[in-house]
DNA sequence: TGTACATCAGTGAACGCGCGTTCACTGATGTAC
DNA sequence: TGTACATCAGTGAACGCGCGTTCACTGATGTAC
């Protein structure tokens, strides 16, 4: 946060200024872990430039938000895609490595997940520009896209809608992350065991024959 | 919010202040909708006193916020009581009953509902008080006795943990409340829909012979 | 029965703060002629 | 090849705001003697 001394942008290279901004906000947001510190003068003195410079770039400090929000979305997705994928062939296995991806990624980045997630910081705390609510929807479909290779496995996941599942999986994430926020001193145990405890369900669902590997309990 | 007139209290009443604070600041909540908005200002001019009077009966904003705080999560444990008491004799329709008075009490009062499970507003944004600590402990507790009245129904109940459940149904009630704040434009099920698929799972979980009464899809 | 006094509920004015933001500006750099 | 000019990246100082909070105070009310 101290200072540093920073040469200026050639004539043309004025965007790169804008990059570094993007860059910096994000990497601060990490470190700082709420949105509520970032402040654009700690963001400018952390670049070595003065606050209304800031200005010549985005208009106000949300749209400076929304800019560090699409970058993380997509990144989001991408950790979600890339997790599942390493999850291997069977779909159960898949989506929990997705539910894993999640909460890691809240863990990781608690002050971008509550910008992504919570609409913190956003302008008005309502409409997201277009660009993201777009970001939102891919990570989402990527979730059902999962859901639904899973009900693909049973005759009995025909009569299941992917979509209503996999809202009441985002749910289940969103609370595993964000009510330990509010209530600190609740013994939370374990949210990637209340992951698996559902997943167990939900695969007995679709399979009741099948040996319940229950981590449940 | 525009001032009323009003007469000062005799002495030895100086308390009633304190009263009228606290039911007036949890009725603007509930018109206001967000904790942001209320201010000891707009608080102070709806009852007709000067800001600096409130400093009579509470040390700070957020010591006034932790008091009310306690009287809303009193009456949340009586709403989950009443809500179950009225569900029934089948364990389950009582959880139901109990989720559905979750669900709306997060609807009808927003602001009440993020102070006490988002934390918002409270000091430091850390540690309540004790009293706001135990009183969250009673409404989990109620929550935690309706889950293991239902594992009781079933002898596969005996391996399960009430309060892992509890805390799953907690997570997901909650994802289920607090993601459409952040995530206005997404079209968002019913999430009572949503909560009677998950009940329907965890119950077939328990009784898998019986013919599902799958609300789910 | 009067009177000085302590106490109490509540006030008016102002402080201070941290922040986003605005404004008129500077100095370097490329370009037209 | 020089020179006037337009453009561009970035700045210093200050505004304004809404808020929580502090301070010295006022005026009514009960109490001791």
């Amino acid at each position: 946060m101290t200072s540093a001394t920073r040469t200026r942008n050639k004539r043309g290279q004025g965007t790169l200024l804008r990059e570094e901004l993007l860059e910096t906000a994000s990497r601060l947001l990490v470190e700082l872990g709420d949105v509520e510190l970032l402040t654009l003068r700690g963001l400018a003195a952390e670049i070595g430039i003065s606050a209304p410079s800031i200005y010549r770039h985005f208009p106000d400090k949300p749209s400076l938000l929304v800019a560090v929000a699409e970058v993380e979305f997509a990144e989001f997705d991408a950790v979600l895609v890339a997790a599942s994928t390493a999850g291997g062939d069977d779909p159960f296995e898949r989506l929990r490595a997705a539910g894993r991806a999640y909460l890691q990624f809240a863990a990781d980045r608690p002050a971008h997940y509550r910008i992504l997630f919570g609409g913190v910081g956003l302008p008005c705390g309502r409409e997201p520009s277009d660009f993201l609510r777009e970001s939102g929807r891919t990570a989402f479909g990527t979730l059902v896209g999962l859901v639904q290779a899973c009900l693909d496995t049973s005759p009995d996941g025909a009569t299941v809608d992917a979509f209503a599942v996999a809202t009441e999986i985002w749910a289940t994430m969103h609370g595993l992350v964000d009510l330990p926020f509010g209530n600190p001193t609740f013994p939370w145990p374990d949210p990637v065991a209340t992951a698996d405890a559902w997943l167990a369900r939900f695969r007995a669902s679709l399979h009741p024959g099948a040996t319940a590997d229950q981590t449940a309990g």
